[in-house]
RNA sequence: GCUCGAGUGGUGGAAUUGGUAGACACGUUGGACUUAAAAUCCAAUGGACAUUAGUCCGUACGGGUUCAAGUCCCGUCUCGAGUACCA
């Protein structure tokens, strides 16, 4: 019986499809697991190899988990709202949901090949209004929703409105906008409703307001900054710029510090929390406010408000510098400054982030003219501005300390301002000391002689007393901008009365996308929504209608704004508990069984992104009561990434020119058609292009021969053209040949081209002539490249399952190394588990037919097994799945050298190799005689007992050399193997006479001889 | 610059608490079977010298601890990832 892996993998989809294998029940006594995937976003392009990694692994642990007795969630779906289905709809026309339904169509084909044990009746996709109405569910809870400080907790907008009601918001600890006007019971009662309602969006979690946001021109939306990489737009790489616009926010700072406690809860990768440290990015300090000094001219005094980590080092302080955009700047420059400001801030503007960051180097500010007043010493500071300080970061103003920070340092040295030394026995001359372990604090008033600690706690004690500042605990975090300029996302369910947003009855939900006409934003700069013609509120009726309808008085123009990319998928993970209830997002029973995710796989790049804003989420419908866990996911894991390994072949490019032999010594275009289609395909071997800068003599004479031979063919085709025979490709050699990508199909394990494949290629290709190796093949260059289309490396999983199936596939991802890190595809070596695969299949069938019996188990069999049910056990459960796929090859090696027929072995085998290779062990199982999948079979226990052994192969070593194996009884102690190896000839053959210093024994281990 | 991670044969990678470095594969070489190819099976395969036994070197580099170091400590280099004037 052959091992005919297409069929058996054909049938066994077949199978599980149609007998709902995986399907998970939301009512169960066994215990729950859940498992995992990033839900991808379904591309034009498709999965290549490196795609499913994750994927196969997290169905390993599925899989494993179900023998193990679990009831196992492990559902898939789509992130299918997004930025390329849109971008091909403005190029073609074509509605991004078609496009979207297809590429899902071919993704969903490919997944199926790999025999993945998801429960496809729980797919959600995020496009799809059934599951969009829950992610506009969520936006209007945090709307309704602000952020107690008090009870460190989300709380109903109502219990806020309930305060200004009794008292105003002087009491109120929340947080809210920078910017808010105290008010008392009074005022709020006489606040006009719109007035209440601008007040309150300053407090809710989700909030419209006017930010400096990421324009991107080239993509016509704004970004959020984990979706710009070095200034530029992490799809496309379009430039970003600055830009005032009005737009909704989420107020995830409110949650900056339990996002950073959360992180010491979950297992996730060190990595991975470090960027999410660092992107939150807590600093410990104090605000200080400084007075602007009256002058003549500036007739008013301006509180600054600064933030310092550095409170200690405030005597320290010689100057202020503003961020350019900081709004006291106009207000309090001289109008002797004024034109030397107000061209540094032009000369500021117009340099993109992208400079500013490439150029960190060049030091440049202006001074404003105008002085602060020092809080202690009262003397007067200049105020600078200067776009090494950050609008965006603290208050965009700093207060400038040059001898303890190196930015401030550079700076004062720049503009010849004082550096005072403030610190005890320290060397300031050349940098400043930022060191703040050893320092002591000198030249500072009440703080001289102390220590940084005492003096922050002194410095801190002392401002607080006039007056002039707090201890503060600052972070980098900003709070997320939420709305895009885009067509293909989450419709707000808004709408505007007098231009203040107003939230939809939830019981509308969803409020689908409308129909445009037109991707692009309109000709007045509205995002594509702008184009429906459809996109309006009627209040009464409770629908969407027309446009032309809209009265203000009951029907009213909707938000034309969509959701960004996140929005879908920051609780798609809980709603996969129970994804088709119409009544709520999930069942209090379902979330209450299924809790959390148990194991999550995906991406490291989803680590600022994604992964901070599902935890915010997350966070939010904990404060909210509507989920269990704060955290959403106990272990997460990163799959590293499958690079491509991509095939070169040495083009030779040989500039000889050529005239013609006919008197009008002219050329045609003919003739250069067949000169160019014949020179232009030249390969040269690998050996002579390694040494290209050095050939050898007899390199250098194969490749006058080659050329030679190449002319002659030439000639002989075109009698009348005339080549430059003299011409000396020789010297200069290098500069004509350069490697060019082959696609990796055409190459075979040995890095061999298939040259008729490679010349059918393409029609430049047809007539290409290779110099061989001298083994008379020729052979491909390699390197590690990443996966792309444009690199010729891109291998698809279809191919690999058509040729060796799916089995083969999950296996050899598997083996190809450590799940986290990253590591090159090589089809080559597929062979290696396909022929494992082989190898277990004759272990239980040969021609003809079953071997399998009921023979009496071996001890050697028994121990063979035992050995591998403890090491694949230990190897899932430590996400180790390379090293058991080679317990697996160890096991079937030994069981055929042992030539093992005993179902008491292969039965438990089988089921051990099933999650790695479902496939083949359905197939093996059912031919055992079981009815039955293999699915939820238990896992085979492990009985240590084979595995006692009565004696162990000691290493013997010499000086710590080992030196030969000696065989000895385990239970013999250390005299008794001490005497054994002295007493050996091989020792005493080794010592040749000499005592040995000292003998090491470690019973069960090794035994050393010093010398 | 800072933070984190990693450097082991021709290649992917093993090596659990410091205890036989290179498991398992790919590739290569030789052999068997075959008209031939494929498939399959067998043997060899870190390097150098010796080809019988054996000896020396070897886990990026330089030191150290130890009877014993890929593994622990100190320093250096290289590569990768994240971050980037964060006050």
């Amino acid at each position: 019986m052959q091992y005919n892996f297409n069929e058996i993998e054909a049938k066994w989809q077949k199978f599980w499809a149609k007998n709902q294998t995986f399907k998970a029940e939301n009512n169960s006594d066994k215990e729950k697991f859940y498992v995992l995937d990033m839900f991808p976003y379904p591309s034009g392009a498709g999965l290549h190899v490196g795609h499913p990694l994750g994927y196969i692994a997290s169905d390993i642990y599925a899989r494993y988990k179900r023998h193990k007795g679990f009831n196992v969630l492990h559902p898939m779906g789509y992130d299918s709202f997004g930025l390329p289905a849109e971008q091909y709809a403005i190029q073609t026309g074509q509605h991004p949901a078609i496009t979207t339904e297809t590429n899902i169509k071919r993704y969903r084909e490919q997944l199926d090949k790999i025999g993945f044990s998801f429960d496809w009746s729980r797919e959600v996709r995020t496009s799809n209004p059934k599951y969009y109405k829950w992610t506009q569910w969520v936006f209007i809870q945090l709307f309704n929703s602000w952020y107690n400080k008090d009870s460190d907790k989300a709380e109903d907008i109502e219990t806020l409105i309930a305060q200004f009601e009794k008292e105003g918001n002087s009491n109120v600890n929340a947080v809210c906008d920078d910017d808010i006007v105290e008010f008392s019971a009074t005022d709020w009662k006489g606040f006009s409703n719109s007035r209440q309602q601008e007040i309150l969006l300053q407090y809710r979690l989700t909030y419209l307001a006017e930010t400096e946001v990421n324009w991107c021109p080239g993509l016509g939306t704004v970004l959020a900054n984990d979706e710009i990489v070095n200034g530029v737009s992490e799809r496309g790489g379009h430039p970003v710029v600055r830009k005032k616009m009005t737009q909704w926010s989420m107020r995830i700072t409110a949650y900056a510090q339990r996002l950073l406690d959360g992180l010491e809860k979950v297992d996730w990768p060190q990595p991975l929390k470090d960027s999410q440290t660092n992107w939150i990015g807590r600093s410990e300090g104090a605000s200080v406010t400084f007075h602007t000094v009256t002058s003549g001219e500036v007739g008013k005094t301006y509180p600054i408000e600064v933030f310092t980590t550095r409170p200690d080092t405030i005597f320290g302080v010689s100057f202020m510098t503003l961020a350019p955009e900081h709004d006291l700047v106009s207000e309090i420059t001289t109008s002797e400054q004024k034109a030397e400001v107000e061209a540094y801030i032009e000369a500021t503007a117009k340099r993109s982030e992208r400079d500013r960051m490439a150029d960190v180097k060049t030091i440049s500010g202006a001074f404003t003219g105008a002085y602060a007043e020092h809080p202690f010493t009262k003397e007067p500071i200049p105020i600078w501005i200067g776009d090494y300080v950050l609008a965006g970061y603290g208050t965009g103003a700093v207060m400038s300390v040059p001898c303890g920070d190196q930015r401030d340092y550079d700076f004062a040295k720049h503009f010849n301002i004082p550096i005072p030394n403030i610190f005890e026995g320290v060397d300031i001359s050349e940098e400043a000391f930022s060191d703040k372990g050893s320092v002591v604090i000198a030249n500072s008033d009440f703080l001289n002689g102390l220590p940084y600690k005492k003096a922050v706690k002194r410095v801190i004690f002392e401002l607080e007393k006039m007056g002039q500042g707090k201890g503060k605990i600052n972070y980098r975090l900003r709070d997320a901008v939420f709305s895009r300029q885009r067509y293909w996302g989450e419709p707000f369910p808004v709408y505007y009365v007098d231009g203040l947003p107003q939230m939809i009855d939830a019981e509308h939900l969803p409020i689908t996308l409308p129909e445009v006409e037109k991707y692009l934003p309109t000709e007045t700069g509205e995002p594509p929504l702008g184009n429906a013609t459809v996109w309006a509120w009627d209040r009464l009726k409770a629908e969407v209608v027309k446009n032309e309808l809209i009265d203000n008085v009951n029907v009213f123009p909707l938000e034309l704004n969509t959701m960004p990319g996140w929005a879908g998928s920051s609780q798609y993970f809980n709603r996969y508990m129970d994804p088709t209830n119409d009544n709520e997002i999930f069942s209090k029973d379902a979330i209450n069984y299924w809790q959390d995710v148990d194991l999550y796989i995906g991406g490291s790049e989803h680590a600022t992104g994604h992964l901070l804003y599902s935890r915010f989420w997350q966070k939010f419908m904990f404060d909210k009561g509507l989920v269990p866990k704060d955290e959403f996911a106990k272990k997460l894991i990163n799959q590293g990434m499958i690079t491509g390994t991509s095939a070169f072949v040495y083009s030779l490019n040989l500039p000889f020119g050529f005239n013609l032999r006919d008197e009008k010594n002219k050329t045609t275009e003919e003739d250069k058609e067949a000169y160019s289609s014949f020179f232009e395909a030249i390969f040269i071997n690998k050996s002579i292009y390694d040494c290209r800068s050095n050939l050898s003599d007899s390199q250098k004479k194969q490749l006058k021969c080659f050329v030679d031979e190449l002319i002659d063919e030439y000639h002989s085709l075109n009698p009348n053209h005339i080549i430059d025979r003299t011409f000396d490709f020789l010297t200069d050699f290098e500069s004509y040949c350069y490697p060019i990508h082959a696609d990796v199909s055409f190459v075979n394990a040995s890095d061999e081209l298939d040259i008729e494949a490679f010349k059918e290629w393409r029609l430049e290709y047809k007539n290409a002539r290779f110099l061989k190796e001298d083994i008379g093949k020729y052979i491909v260059g390699r390197e590690v490249e990443k996966m792309s289309k444009s690199k010729y490396n891109v291998v698809s999983p279809d191919e690999i399952c058509e040729e060796y199936g799916a089995d083969s596939l999950r296996l050899y991802e598997m083996f190809l190394g450590p799940l986290e890190q990253s590591k090159p595809w090589n089809t080559a070596g597929i062979t290696g588990t396909h022929g494992f695969l082989k190898k277990l299949w004759r272990l239980y069938f040969d021609e003809k037919g079953a071997k399998f019996n009921d023979a009496e188990p071996t001890k050697d069999n028994l121990k063979t097994l035992h050995k591998t049910i403890k090491k694949v056990e230990e190897d899932i459960e430590n996400f180790s799945f390379n090293t058991s796929v080679s317990t697996f090859m160890i096991c079937v090696n030994e069981l055929s050298a042992q030539k093992c027929t005993s179902r008491a072995i292969l039965e438990p085998l089988a089921i051990l190799v099933s999650p790695y290779a479902p496939h083949i062990a359905e197939e093996l199982w059912e031919q055992l005689g079981h009815n039955e999948s293999i699915a939820t079979a238990p896992f085979p226990v492990f009985d240590g007992s084979h595995l006692v052994e009565s004696s162990k192969q000691y290493p013997i070593s010499f000086n710590g050399k080992m030196r030969f194996m000696l065989e000895l009884p385990l239970d013999l102690d250390k005299d008794g193997i001490e005497a054994a190896v002295m007493a050996h000839e091989k020792t005493q053959k080794q010592l040749e006479g000499r005592t040995p210093k000292k003998v090491i024994v470690v019973p069960g281990k090794i035994v050393n001889i010093v010398e």
